[in-house]
RNA sequence: GCCCCGGUAGCUCAGCAGGAUAGAGCAGCCGCCUCCUAAGCGGCAGGUCGCAGGUUCGAAUCCUGCCCGGGGCACCA
């Protein structure tokens, strides 16, 4: 409908053109937008304020000559100028209607766009290291870019999601040496746990769970593992105290500790993202790139972006407008995170995505520039790589900041949130912030608004259909579809034009959260839906004696119950029947 | 020091490819269940849109500077 009417504007414009009305150069972009308010019609388009200054004339009277000059449209009933020159256009009841229809006919997939029309896109979100429980940050990376990817898809895009594992590194290490040190622990030997060490309970449970497998096998002499080494440097004597483990383990066993350590964690955050409604197509094992790493080095190298200093081989990002260059590989051998990186987002280039959209914390900003460098100096358009980064919720309890550390194991974990304000809430309260906006999350104002939380506002209006059709069963009643959709032309009350209105938005809702990427216009637009409906519900009646009337506010209902459940859908919260 | 994000009602936040009177929820106050679920509805009150300039017919929205808050600036991942 939007584009119609920027079509009858450029009409309106070329007519006014050959009449020598308007310079043959002036050519504005035609801006056509809903209304905000409901008085000033269906759309609204600002082009003749627009054009004022070239056409040299005063805007009201510019508006009145392209008013004049609009070719008829069987959608469009009348146009108003108003205000200081705005066109406002007012659709025929038919047309406003025919949203209803289109609701009712096409359920799930009213307000989709045709799938893959607007191209592939490869979403990866969450991967968080595996080293620990999601907590309350990965939440809100998780329920953003779930809700972006569903998003993508109802638009039109053809979407592909993906999680990253970091499962290859230093990291990975001092998790084995962690987990090997709480299974001793657990068999009662008495070893000392590294302050730098990932001290979470979750570690101590999975020890407990090998030990109970393999209650002899990784059993080694451990008193004096410690023994002559320095505590003073915390990370080299972490490393150090690596060595001995992988010495002391054997390689074989020593892999089996840390694959054991992997498996347990991932398969914990794989349920625990089930639980939370985020499904992937694939957990992408940074090993597996393993053998990709020196052939994208060496892609580099060739088109003559790195050199060698210090021992390390860089890669020239300040080139391509990072601040300063970057080491692939260091001065010992090993290749870096952003080596991995590289090698990865060319594997996902050649996979051939039309977009690769990151989802990361922000504290990864900084990193966002070398990346898109790296893609540059591979000759890939950078445009094709987009990253939206997530804030981390900031938890205060009780007034005070939370600390939050993996390693430390001091951290509100996703599934205690789950757990305490339930999933639908969660998922909800975090889709319904920008993503970029700084969070305060008060625990503890968060649970104790659970009751609040604007989440059950939503489905509520949901369940309340559910009941009213519920209620219609138990009078004896039915509702005669083909009879509602005949009889739309009596909803004439204001409740049922602004409810009719704000289902006939929903369409172009999706499609402009989807090409600004905020799933959280969709969160908002629901809150304004239930607001309509709880209205609508309580100032009018539906199961009324006059059955053309009744059906049609059946119909009405019925297509709107489609927009809140295609909705929730987007955001990953439940549409239930009854609360 | 440099970079990113933010500063809108008491609180938490929408609104920001400029547009017609700045919105919502919560908190506060006043009302509403012989009526399809009161997880609801109606109403009242609450704002120099951080500050100062600039661009424009028009600025919460764009530009510049400053102030305040958060985050980031690794041969960690």
């Amino acid at each position: 409908m939007k584009r119609h009417i920027v079509a009858l504007l450029a009409d309106a414009l070329e007519q006014l053109k050959r009449d020598g009305k308007l310079p043959v150069d002036a050519d504005p972009e035609i801006q056509v937008e809903r209304a905000r308010d409901r008085a000033h019609g269906d759309y609204a388009a600002n082009t003749a304020m627009m054009l004022a200054k070239v056409a040299r004339k005063p805007p009201r009277e510019l508006a009145e000559a392209i008013r004049a000059a609009l070719p008829p449209s069987p959608d469009v009933a009348s146009v108003e100028v108003a205000g200081p020159g705005f066109l406002n256009f007012i659709l025929t009841p038919a047309a406003r209607l025919a949203s209803i229809r289109r609701a009712v006919d096409e359920g799930a997939d009213y307000g989709r766009g045709k799938p893959g029309s607007l191209g592939s896109a490869l979403v990866e979100f969450v991967s968080a290291n595996p080293t620990g429980p999601l907590h309350v940050g990965h939440g809100r990376g998780a329920a953003f870019g779930d809700a972006l990817a569903n998003l993508l898809e109802a638009a039109g895009w053809c979407v592909h999601r993906e999680y990253y594992v970091n499962d290859a590194g230093r990291q990975m290490d001092i998790l084995a040496l962690s987990l090997w040190l709480r299974y001793l622990q657990a068999a009662g030997e008495m070893v000392p746990f590294p302050e730098k060490g990932y001290r979470g309970e979750y570690l101590i449970e999975h020890a407990r769970e090998l030990l109970s497998r393999e209650p002899r096998r990784f059993i080694r002499p451990a008193a004096d593992l410690a023994d002559g080494l320095s505590a003073d440097e915390p990370e080299a004597y972490l490393d150090a105290l690596v060595g001995r483990a992988r010495d002391a383990l054997g390689a074989d066993d020593y892999r089996a500790v840390l694959d054991f350590a992997l498996d347990a964690i991932l398969d914990d955050i794989r349920d625990d993202l089930e639980a939370f409604s985020v499904s992937f197509h694939n957990y992408f094992s940074e090993r597996d790139l393993a053998d990709r790493i020196e052939p994208a080095i060496q892609r580099l190298t060739d088109a003559g972006h790195t050199y060698k200093a210090d021992g390390a081989l860089w890669f020239r990002a300040s080139a391509f407008g990072d601040d300063k260059d970057r080491v692939l590989r260091r001065e010992n051998g090993v290749t870096t995170y952003f080596a991995a990186d590289v090698a990865y987002h060319l594997d996902k280039l050649e996979r051939g995505f039309d977009a690769l959209v990151d989802v990361w914390g922000s504290d990864h900003h900084g990193y966002v520039p070398r990346l898109r460098a790296a893609l540059t100096a591979l000759g890939a358009d950078p445009k094709r790589l987009e990253v939206h980064l997530v804030q981390f919720a900031i938890l205060y309890r009780g007034g005070e900041k939370l600390p939050m550390s993996t390693r430390a194991g001091e951290f509100v974990t996703l599934r205690e949130l789950r757990d305490e304000v339930g999933k639908d809430a969660a998922r909800f309260f975090y889709a319904m912030r920008r993503a970029e906006q700084h969070l305060d999350f008060d625990l503890d104002l968060a649970k104790s608004q659970s009751a609040d939380n604007p989440v059950y506002y939503v489905q509520y209006a949901h369940a309340r259909i559910y009941s009213v059709f519920r209620q219609l069963g138990e009078r004896g009643l039915t509702h005669d579809t083909a009879r509602g959709a005949e009889n739309l032309h009596l909803l004439e009350t204001e409740h049922e034009e602004a409810v009719i209105d704000l289902i006939g938005r929903y369409p172009e809702i999706v499609e402009g959260a989807a090409a600004a990427r905020e799933p959280h216009q969709i969160a908002q637009y629901l809150r304004e839906l239930a607001a309509a409906f709880h209205t609508y519900y309580k100032a009018v009646p539906f199961i009324v004696d006059h059955p053309a009337l009744r059906d049609a506010r059946l119909t009405l209902i019925t297509a709107l119950r489609r927009v809140v459940a295609n909705g929730l859908a987007i955001l990953g919260v439940s549409a239930p029947e009854r609360m």
